[in-house]
DNA sequence: AACGGTCATTGGAGCGTTCAAATCAGTCTT
DNA sequence: AAGACTGATTTGAACGCTCCAATGACCGTT
């Protein structure tokens, strides 16, 4: 059975090709009555609209592009996953796609998007990693590129929309449920000074200690490089202070669960004896019973893509042409929507 | 500067739209001098093919679909989302793209091939996860669509391209190894008989300890669902024994971390006490030094894409409409590509 | 009864590409 | 020297859709 395509529908239901177009993209134009019998045409030849022939004319694609990363480390790779998924399914559900690319560098990943601009007439991208003085968002911003960022433009006064967990505020929260189950000696056991996200998730941390009077003593406030072996000796370090804290709050799993290794080893249980609590939720902190902050990454997603949206929507009125210089002036510039940033959530087990 | 169109390049390089076309296609066709002329004119106007234009005419869209899980647990997650991301780079380097889909289930997932092939033109799918009587291979086998799957047929007579691991080598090769280490007593952690994976992957272990004649007594075979928790207390029932083993091996990473945080909890140190080898090879058994079996997921997702291209080639020889009935004979039914079978290897670290 | 106005619908054109057939040299046959 | 053949290139048509301008039909107003 050859395809259904506008033609044939449009023969069935005895209107013309454009009456058949405008029943599925502007309903409101065409008579109830012709509605009905055009909608019983389509469903009855089972057609459904050619999108390659659609994307030619009107340059929308509803393909947006999102990088897969080459495999960082444990933790983020498994957020970055769920983020994935999330945004897949939400994209699904509003008609749009998916479309997966991969980039070593951030230079590498502006010569994609060329292509993939030029090429596969992608609507928009939804980027992720961001960090001071990004290249890329730079590079899509100059072009006007419809586009948001899972990640606050760290630094640099970002122009551009972007919707973000508030790290500071999970770590924040973590430790004021330690402050209220009446912990006084609470470290933070982080990553080096200088990444943009450890930082915030230590200031949280910071914030509250000050806020509240805590007692910080000299080697409660560790950065290492993120993993199970490393956290694990950083809580060693901690554990061996004279004055040792009672209670640990990580700027990920991985460094929490090298912490909760560390207590158990030495007999330790976490929460009774020592509280421990990550971050990012992992499934093993779900097994293994270790208290975490839980991103939401879920609503991330559709913040992400009900954004592109409204992007999309000012951006582009109605099917012009990107002709540059001439925008329609009654849409104007409109500026950068509102960033979101959304809070973390603590999920309390036995460690904390 | 408004976008290269086939057309402009022409002009650029005084010829025909259709030589330029052929310049990019059919190189062969066009004489070398010309070639160059129109090679020159293409970089110069930084053209780039459009490809919802190609797709609409030659009904090739250069687009594999693959589904995105909702999250099964935290192992086979990380699978996936490895396996995504070769499949991905791969692809790119061939000028394909992956484009994701989600679908709660199998017949969900079916309908969804509806709509991503008529809608978007895909050219084939890639599965995983294939079980036994798997409704998606037949349906897509029977309207011909070609795709190959991650994972064999399972039980079913397949008809398709599949690429798979071979798991009861895995675990053979860890059985191996412990056997030449010296050990007799070799028990298996693995999932409850039934599922198709985790058949496979005790047979391996099976097969070693009957060829070798290890003293495999009541309670060395156990079978419990996935996790570290359920991984703990079934290792720990195995360590109470009268004759307790000296080596265990998993069928998964999650039940070997498991083991391997009861071993540490009684003072035994994994590997120089009790040996223990887990499967997936996740960055958590690298950092712990967890022995695994690593599946070598991107030379999979490099023979699925070199099966795709060869069933591509075969299945329309050069552009031919998918009018049934008629195919080209000299093309004939070809059959389905020759099934790999990747052998595993196993990561040797302290543990065992 | 002629006029402007809204509503529903229509036909033609064009998006950028490839296919099929046609053209036009030049070379080899007989 | 006329025909058949090869190789390089061109032209028109088509893929399925949406944009745009135009067409009637029907309404109330002057």
């Amino acid at each position: 059975m050859a395809r259904a395509t506008l033609e044939s529908v449009a023969r069935h239901a005895a209107v013309s090709r454009q009456t058949v177009s405008n029943a599925l993209n502007a309903p409101h134009l065409v008579h109830p009555d012709t509605l009905t019998r055009v909608r019983a045409a389509i469903t009855e030849l089972n057609y459904r609209p050619h999108h390659a022939a659609r994307t030619l004319r009107t340059r929308r694609s509803q393909l947006v592009g999102a990088r897969i990363e080459p495999w960082r480390d444990g933790v983020n790779g498994a957020v970055l996953d769920r983020f994935l998924q999330s945004l897949t399914a939400r994209a699904q559900a509003d008609g749009q796609r998916i479309l997966l690319f991969t980039a070593d560098d951030d230079e590498q990943e502006c010569a994609h998007y060329e292509d993939l601009l030029s090429g596969l007439d992608l609507d928009a991208f939804v980027l992720h990693g961001t960090h001071a003085d990004d290249r890329r968002t730079a590079w899509l911003a100059q072009r006007r590129v419809p586009f948001v960022t899972f990640g606050r433009p760290w630094g640099s006064t970002g122009t551009h929309g972007w919707v973000d967990v508030d790290g500071a505020e999970g770590t924040r929260a973590a430790t004021r449920h330690l402050v209220a189950a009446g912990h006084r000696r609470i470290a933070f056991l982080g990553w080096p000074e200088g990444s943009e996200v450890g930082d915030d998730r230590r200031s949280g941390w910071a914030d509250l200690a000050l806020a509240a009077g805590l007692e910080v003593r000299p080697g409660y406030d560790a950065g290492v490089a993120d993993g199970l072996g490393t956290g694990r000796t950083a809580a060693a370090a901690m554990l061996d202070l004279e004055v040792a804290p009672t209670a640990i709050v990580c700027a990920s799993d991985s460094l929490a669960l090298g912490a909760w290794t560390e207590l158990t080893a030495r007999g330790l249980r976490p929460g009774a004896d020592v509280a421990v609590i990550g971050f990012d939720d992992s499934t093993t902190a779900a097994v293994v019973g270790l208290s975490s902050v839980a991103q939401p990454l879920d609503d991330a997603a559709a913040a992400c893509l009900r954004m592109l949206h409204d992007v999309l929507e000012t951006d582009r009125p109605r099917g012009v042409r990107g002709d540059d210089a001439d925008r329609s002036p009654e849409a104007g510039p409109a500026g950068p929507p509102d960033p979101v940033l959304l809070s973390p959530r603590l999920v309390v087990r036995a460690s904390g």
